[in-house]
DNA sequence: CTGATTGCAAAGCCTTTGCAGAAGA
DNA sequence: TCTTCTGCAAAGGCTTTGCAATCAG
């Protein structure tokens, strides 16, 4: 799986260090919505020197590739691998996440490629709202 | 407006003090992206002694009520006003924002209400790829 | 009155930046 | 060799927090 990143990066003529490797190693390892924080203390295991700037410096070049994305989850950003789409149903009150299946998005990306000349790659689709727990809690 | 933010407010036991009014006339004025740090700046045309952290304090209210939304535009924190849906194109390699107005989220939000009790307010839809600008540029 | 709310300034985090040394290609 | 890249530590920016004073209800 980083291997496929790793030609990426390479493809569009990016060095490939140890440090990077070590990157994508966590990456390719860890859940589908990465903090940075946990990306350098997981790339640490694969590269001890690993710093925490590289860290930043990667995701950046990956977020241009239209490899990663971050979005805002809970109160602070995470990035999601972009990879088809990321459907969540989130909470507004207590900030739970759900994640999706269905999505609805096919002929309206097609639209939008031909209105726009714009070329997609992935999306993400989030609904807002009330999970059932909270619908139950006081009216705050 | 700012009438039925207050409202809103009122009722869900939090008291209309001027700070917060300010806050709320600032972003029923504002445009649908609202950074915090602008918030402030045109809160002060309404109250002068407003606070940065009030302002921060303020946007937690709104989001918990569900009227507020934080999300990653550009590379910093954004919040929309949550009503009715958010439609978005992204560039992943030059950061660039298009809306677009249509959207085919009904039903699903339909069928998501049921499958698992969530009660759905609105939504974001985006997608990312590359836009016809940095589709000629180069490889990168 | 009385608890909720505020501004301020300090503290805390997260992220970016400058730089000299290291290392891919 | 020659850029690109890196870690480090400092700088920067944004957000949160503690607290005494203030204010809405």
């Amino acid at each position: 799986m980083s291997e496929i990143l790793s030609q990426r990066l390479r493809e569009a003529g990016y060095k490939l260090t140890a440090a990077r490797m070590a990157v994508l190693q966590a990456i390719s390892q860890g859940p589908s919505h990465l903090k940075p924080s946990e990306v350098w203390r997981q790339g640490r295991q694969f590269y001890p020197a690993l710093g925490r700037a590289t860290v930043y410096r990667t995701f950046e070049i990956l977020t241009r590739l239209g490899i990663l994305r971050p979005i805002t989850l809970g109160n602070s950003v995470s990035y999601i691998r972009v990879q088809g789409g990321h459907h969540h149903l989130v909470c507004s009150r207590c900030g739970a996440v759900i994640d999706f299946d269905e999505c609805v998005t096919q002929e309206l990306a097609q639209l939008l490629q031909e209105q726009f000349g714009f070329e997609i790659h992935s999306h993400l689709l989030e609904f807002y709202g009330r999970c059932r727990a909270c619908q139950d809690a006081s009216v705050d």
